[in-house]
DNA sequence: GCCCAGGGAATCG
DNA sequence: CGATTCCATGGG
């Protein structure tokens, strides 16, 4: 990884990555493209306003600790993501998905803002989710310069589910009270999932009361950066009956996590990908 | 108005 | 076990 420093702004080389794919795949929630092109956002306390040229991504106003410290880290810039496609496009399918999305990252979020924001997720539109989302860093996050933080389990977890009803969030206001409660009195250690082997730290996920397989393997991918997690929500089971009836091939599993959500980008934004009939059911 | 959404819990057979 | 139903809300 190469960059270089520009005034107040940073120019970072990254080949083959697509910083407004990344950003905007369903993955994380907090990021939007602005009218002047800028993608503008958060992850956890930190603000992000970027673009990109080509493979040259400039970071506005961004000290180099800022950048090497944590946005580096975030949008995964030292994996060589080239190598692993290579190896993930030996199959067709995947190959097909990785020229429409290939250029996406997995992010390294915070655990428990992943783990909140795919429990927000459940039975829910991707535009809704970013509007709780939204509305609970209002409402609970605490103010920066460039807007809010994502608030903390220990914050919710002092709240009442009625204190949490501004956020329309239905009924997984109790959910998300739930996690912030076992997470912030200790009942479930996210240090010490980060550590256990990946059934473990599935099967302690779960003990959240709305966290189910499919949340859990969320938290896992972007949370916990398990890049072998593989999440089935409707679109991927979509994805599982059209292409993959016999099965998806053994040998993506390590980056399976990778492969899904280039198939999750191109099944739900690419009109090519599969007959209009299977994307609407 | 209707169908659906990055599902999960509760219930029933 | 597997299959069904309910859950809140609002985008398209």
């Amino acid at each position: 990884m190469e960059y270089i420093v520009q005034g107040k702004n940073i120019i970072a080389h990254q080949r083959g990555f697509s910083l407004k794919d990344t950003l905007d795949c369903g993955q994380c929630f907090r990021f939007e493209q602005d009218r002047d092109g800028k993608i503008k956002g958060f992850a956890q306390n930190h603000f992000l306003c970027a673009s990109q040229d080509d493979n040259q991504i400039v970071f506005d106003n961004m000290e180099e600790d800022e950048f090497n410290g944590f946005w580096r880290n975030y949008l995964d810039f030292d994996r060589d993501y080239n190598l692993i496609k290579s190896e993930l496009c030996r199959d067709e399918i995947i190959a097909k998905a990785c020229e429409y999305a290939g250029g996406i990252h997995i992010v390294k979020q915070d655990p428990w803002e992943a783990l909140c924001s795919f429990i927000i997720s459940q039975n829910n539109n991707i535009p809704r989710i970013k509007g709780i989302i939204s509305r609970l860093c209002e409402d609970f996050g605490e103010q920066t310069e460039y807007g809010f933080a994502f608030p903390s389990a220990e914050t919710i977890a002092d709240c009442s589910v009625e204190a949490l009803s501004g956020l329309r969030a239905g009924f997984r206001a109790k959910y998300i009270l739930d996690a912030s409660c076992k997470i912030a009195s200790g009942a479930i250690d996210l240090k010490c999932i980060a550590e256990a082997d990946i059934n473990t730290a599935r099967e302690m996920l779960k003990e959240i009361n709305g966290v189910g397989p499919k949340v859990a393997e969320c938290a896992l991918l972007f949370g916990f950066n398990r890049l072998e997690a593989f999440p089935v929500d409707v679109w991927i089971k979509r994805v599982l009956e059209y292409f993959y009836k016999s099965g998806v091939p053994e040998f993506i599993k390590p980056y399976g996590g990778i492969a899904q959500q280039f198939l999750f980008h191109y099944i739900r934004t690419c009109p090519e990908a599969v007959p209009e009939e299977y994307r609407k059911k």
